[in-house]
DNA sequence: GTCATTTCTTACCAATTGACAAGTTGCTTC
DNA sequence: GAAGCAACTTGTCAATTGGTAAGAAATGAC
């Protein structure tokens, strides 16, 4: 396995990550290289959720509302960290489906295995809080823009920071992910690109 | 100064805290009591943000958009710990403020004092991340019902978890954390009591 | 107490968004 | 290629929400 990119992402994510042998080693063991095809879920509703480093792909989360539509909750890009937090670090069944909307590559572990790292390697708590936190102040943006923006603005902001993601999801994700229809997606689109 | 509050919220979030002379006491010297009349501020937009095990009162968190009108962002009840996450975690000048809706009482620290504690009581650092999940938990909760709750529902879920709410913060400001204008929750209220 | 200010409600109209249905396009399967 | 299906767009109408203004109610200053 080789482990340079597992840890040039760490050490991306906390400049101060110190590289002795030993925790270098111990933390490279407890990660195992994960490849997903398009389709796959990294995680299944019920079921625990585990810890992807993700390097390359996209991937989505979903949920369901009461009427049994799917509702998009969050794309995930490449080189972020992607975890249900709830399962995850409570233990709990999954609420979400997370599944691969392209090829991906990363680095995959538990949440035993990452808490044995903890303690193993104290450097390596600073990781996992510095991902706790950056996901956290990503949902509280997101929430953000969802109380004070209109559906154009979201969308003009989707663009703008994840033009990709266009590429690989389709329209009727994306708009609940917007929190609109599809139709409504597909009007503010009509008008958007008429400017 | 009695702690025996302090522990005991300590205690109902991580049952497996152990009570160790030494560890306790550390614990317990890395916080000050706080007491906020209402109307002062937890957190102003700017600073650094502490953080506060709020065993009484309630806040208010709220920021401004382009039009320099303020957003709700958060109602924080009683026994609750409350921060702003990016500032308080990332070292950041914080995007919020947070204001007492009534007086409030509890203890603070600081980010230093807290990295304080997980280093020399090993067993804290599990109550610092369990909070940082819960919080991160109760966000993705709000955004989910942002995207797929319709105003009066989200209305009708504040009213049945948080009712307290309606006592003490001003109805414009509900209105702005449920991403709605006063006007509109005027009429929601209308048509939700008439039912 | 009065006066002034803010908060909240209501009314009116405009803009946004949703629900539903129909039509187009593109893809898969046979 | 034809048939079937899903994704996307468009149109129509209804429901929701916003913007503005006016008035009622509550609050605070004096």
């Amino acid at each position: 396995m080789n482990t340079e990119p597992l840890l040039n992402f760490i050490k991306a994510t906390i400049p101060h990550f110190k590289l002795d042998e030993q925790g270098l080693l111990k933390t490279a063991e407890c990660f195992e290289e994960l490849e997903l095809e398009k389709g796959e879920f990294l995680v299944k509703i019920g079921k625990p959720s585990g810890y992807f480093i993700m390097l390359e792909g996209y991937l989505r989360a979903y949920t369901f509302n009461e009427e049994g539509e799917e509702i998009t909750t969050y794309f995930f890009p490449a080189n972020r960290v992607v975890f249900e937090v709830a399962s995850f670090f409570q233990g709990l069944p999954s609420e979400e489906n997370i599944i691969a909307l392209t090829k991906c590559k990363g680095f995959y572990t538990s949440f035993g295995k990452l808490n044995g790292i903890f303690h193993a390697v104290p450097e390596f708590r600073e990781f996992g809080r510095a991902v706790l936190v950056k996901e956290f102040v990503a949902y509280k943006q997101r929430t953000l823009s969802m109380i004070n923006k209109t559906a154009e603005e979201r969308y003009a902001q989707l663009i703008q920071t994840n033009r990709d993601i266009f590429q690989y999801a389709q329209l009727k994700h994306i708009a609940s992910y917007l929190g609109i229809t599809d139709t409504s997606l597909s009007r503010v689109r009509r008008e958007f690109s008429s400017k």
